[in-house]
DNA sequence: TAGTAACTTCACATCGTGTGTATTTGCTAA
DNA sequence: TTAGCAAATACACACGATGTGAAGTTACTA
């Protein structure tokens, strides 16, 4: 129930929307998203920090919009289109945990910034939430199709595989071996591959 | 470096400084860090918000404090020695997984408020360091130790191995299993083992 | 019981969020 | 081309949180 602000009509109007969060994006990825005052969005987007508001209800409101922005615009749903069109269950394991080195660092620094007002805000923790449930539910299409095909390594269930591939998503344990230990996209997604393979796939 | 407050001889002052550290972990677990004001703290502590600037140069300092003292007082280490007490590499990796549901789980809380702050106070950043560090060390001596009966999984190198077992230690990975999932302690302790035996154990 | 460290009270500076209001700019439709 | 109106600006303000300063009060301790 996010208190939405009627569509602009306006050539202008959506000039100052997108450009308005471009600069949220950009100060985000320069200077990390502790610094992220409404104020520098308005500076570096060239608007009074008025017209922000205009704009978007509130800081988390801005946020919750530019993850919602790139969650469609970006290529994201393309890279994960790779996994379902793997020709079984195991190799869609393999392109999941590419989609995961490919699609999630991008989104990284902002999901971090709503991770972090979705605690105040009821918004922000309603969008995460909607997005977290979609992507339990890739986990779990992902953990039936292994089921289906006698692929699902013992004693795992499929609620139980699905929870935990869930949970290795963890935007900690992707910062942590990109970022602080400086692991190349690459490298993640091969480490992941083998992590799951080992853990959720039986031999044939 | 942090701005140390000199140590307190007073009674009152210990007294003071431990109702603090007290009030502090309360309010935290009680309402969650996002409303975690000195004013709260100073009011469930009993004393003036000018008296936790007294003990503490700031917030930050505070957590790292809180942090700190909870790393000593608790049976942390204990809980630990439990895992490098075990008889062969393979089972401390299952005491490991133990080790990581027994003993986190309570920090986790507080150690989200530290994550926080460190982004702002470089004085939390390096406690924060610090502490990853070890338990960078503790990975690596657990992956040595497979390696050292050959029971490191091809095609792991000790590097790699240490390096993913302490991104595992996430605490997005904790709280999304045992709080968003409602997974119990010991749920997660068996996934978590079995996790890590599927992954870096080779089959002797 | 005197001296002093510790605490309180109150005032203040600073910064960020979010709102109110009058005024100006610039798109667009007649 | 211009009248009308949406959108943006300028400026002021309330609020809440952090952190500091200074004078007065309380309660350990020697």
């Amino acid at each position: 129930m996010a208190k939405t602000i009627g569509e602009p009509r306006n050539a202008r109007s959506r000039r100052t929307c997108s450009a308005i969060l471009n600069a949220t994006r950009q100060v985000i990825e320069t200077e990390g998203f502790e610094t992220l005052t409404m104020a520098a969005v308005a500076q570096r987007a060239g608007v009074s920090r008025r017209a922000v508001y205009l704009h978007f209800t509130s800081r988390a409101d801005l946020l919750s919009a530019l993850l919602r922005h790139l969650g469609e615009a970006e290529e994201l749903g393309q890279s994960l289109e790779r996994v379902w069109a793997a020709p079984d269950a195991v190799s869609a394991v393999d392109e999941w945990a590419r989609h995961l080195a490919r699609a999630h660092p991008r989104i990284l620094p902002i999901a971090r910034a709503v991770e972090e007002v979705r605690r105040t805000d009821a918004d922000a923790a309603e969008l995460r939430e909607a997005i977290m449930e979609r992507w339990r539910k890739g986990c779990r299409r992902l953990a039936t199709w292994l089921e289906d095909e006698g692929r699902l390594a013992i004693p795992w269930t499929v609620d139980a595989a699905a929870d935990m591939m869930w949970a290795l998503m963890s935007w900690d344990l992707l910062e942590g071996l990109t970022i602080e230990r400086d692991w190349s996209q690459e490298r993640y997604a091969e480490a992941m591959a083998l992590l799951l393979r080992s853990t959720f796939v039986r031999q044939a």
